[in-house]
DNA sequence: TTGAAAGCGGTACCAC
DNA sequence: GTGGTACCGCTTTCAA
């Protein structure tokens, strides 16, 4: 029942728990007889260091904490399962948390953790953090020395390693790849207008359309704040009807088929006269009709780049602090139907 | 930098860690006086009790470990947010790990967290350990006092608590819908034909089939094993043509969206002559052209009850055992715009 | 080659 | 009302 400790193992052979902890640990001290039985021994009854000892000792826990705000967001899971992977390969645990975009529930969680829980946190800012803009609970966390590396949604006013998406290039080559296959009137659909890398996809389709010459028409820029996806359609159908569009670039999945489904009804025929393009390459856009053309962040490699930085700013042996960085993730674009393929 | 202690503070005060500890937990042995300024200085310098060596103290740790087949897969998203919700409400931490199916992984996490990182496990069978009815490492960490609750994919030879949908009425449920909106030859699409609920499902709809008096037409019985989607289409295209469909149930959204693909390309009119449920009902159901009617299996509701299940059991004071106990999620279905509303 | 003991950060029993 | 101390399970230094 109760799990076998050294201090078992020392008495069934009549030594010390030390001689019984450095056998374990393969010590050229112990002699090779008794390290084997011990060892022997050890594996037989299914022995395993007690985690909170071992914590205790070292003064670390191999366990990182992630906090998203949501994991029913595809790009999310993603990233997660990025962090997963490269955590699990390099012997880490994962403490995951929920924020639901919630700043109460953000702060709460980095408090509780913030006890020898972890080791250092991995996050994605709450939308109400950012809409707060109050930062001052991560800089509580590592003022103790728990490193914070934020991902997608970060901290500007925050000093800490970042991984981030290259939003603007990515929504500026979009709107570059829709002129080039003939699209002349690009609508611009974001829900996330309140978020950085909203307002950066935003910059970049601007940009876009200025280096390709086009106007800018403020009637094709929707900033959607309902985040109900069920009224998207009826925000999209008065504004697609009273404009001329024939392209629309969205920051999400969801209000993308709300557009694709809207141009339909509206007699648009994708891609031959209207193409969509969504950012973030998730589910979504697999299974839409026809598939969504999109513009991947590589959510996977995004969790993995960030995890990979915490770990290695957690075991870097040497005592120079190392530079916080920005990692930035290239964005790609994935071509499916919603456009017409460029030659 | 490093974090406050209870001996830093008894030093603070010349006093000793013992009523420190006291006056912290707000003991009737400590004096008023003593206790406030003792009380106060420990929240003005975020003094937090250390995790590692109360979980050490107490042998427990108030950490769930929650091993998930998939963190892609929105069913399973849902019951980790339906986890998360109930542990944090009760004070309790989740670590999180994706078996990917793989029976390897689901082993090592097993191995991994059965040190004293955590007080129970939830989890949902990998295929593979399905696949290979190998379940001895589940027993193993019984035997050790650790309690397990599994949900969804659950091993029927393994004695523990568990939570499970009603595949089986599911499906018989929503035949006998289907023939009431006028459906009579009704195909069963299955892409997880060798899970436990899977094999539930296709019962129940045979089981439907026989209460509502039609034949069973084994040619309707699809087993889908190739699991890329990107298939499923091609494979489901044959079928539709050679044999006289009106409706479809599918065991996923997957291949229920390339169902209503194929139906729709063979001139099919969704759900005037043609109907599609799918089980899950998740984001792909709520996004899809039309909407899809959808067989609910309450994924958070699943994950809230195995976390509940799981945290009684911890928390339960008298030494007796409790008796296990298998809670069934019932399902319901969500009617959109595959289906001909029925009256 | 082995063992005693201190310490990681707490709690709780017992003595004063 | 306060303090001493053993203990949770393990590592590590130092002594034997």
């Amino acid at each position: 029942m109760k799990r076998l400790t050294i201090k078992d193992i020392a008495k069934e052979f009549g030594v010390s728990i030390s001689t019984v902890s450095k056998a374990l640990n393969d010590s050229y001290e112990i002699s090779v007889s008794t390290k084997e039985k011990i060892q022997k021994y050890a594996k037989e009854n299914n022995y395993k260091p007690n985690f909170n000892a071992l914590s205790l000792k070292n003064r670390k826990t191999k366990t990182i904490g992630i906090i998203i705000p949501s994991m029913l967001n595809y790009f999310f899971a993603q990233v997660f399962n990025g962090v997963e992977k490269v955590a699990n390969k390099r012997g880490y645990k994962i403490i995951s948390c929920i924020s639901n975009e919630s700043y109460k529930k953000e702060v709460e969680t980095i408090e509780m953790l913030s006890n020898g829980s972890i080791d250092g946190f991995l996050l994605s800012l709450a939308e109400e953090s950012v809409l707060k803009n109050d930062f001052s609970h991560f800089e509580d966390v590592m003022a103790n020395g728990t490193p914070i590396v934020m991902f997608d949604r970060v901290a500007e006013a925050i000093q800490c390693d970042k991984v981030v998406t290259d939003d603007f290039k990515g929504a500026a080559k979009t709107v570059k790849y829709l002129v080039k296959s003939g699209s002349k009137n690009i609508a611009f659909i974001s829900t996330i207008s309140n978020l950085k890398v909203g307002k950066k996809r935003h910059q970049g389709y601007l940009k876009g359309l200025e280096k390709a010459n086009l106007p800018i028409n403020n009637n094709l820029i929707v900033n959607i704040l309902d985040n109900d996806y069920k009224n998207y359609e009826s925000i999209l159908t008065p504004i697609f009807k009273a404009n001329k569009i024939d392209a629309v670039i969205a920051t999400d999945e969801s209000s993308a088929i709300a557009a694709m489904k809207v141009a339909q009804k509206q007699g648009h025929k994708i891609p031959e006269n209207f193409a969509v393009v969504s950012f973030s390459n998730g589910i979504l856009a697999r299974h839409s009709s026809p598939k969504m053309t999109s513009v991947s962040q590589h959510g996977e490699k995004m969790g993995a780049t960030a995890a990979k930085l915490l770990i290695d700013r957690l075991e870097h042996k040497s005592k120079e602090t190392i530079e916080n960085q920005t990692i930035i993730i290239k964005t790609d674009l994935v071509e499916r139907n919603s456009t017409k393929k460029s030659l």
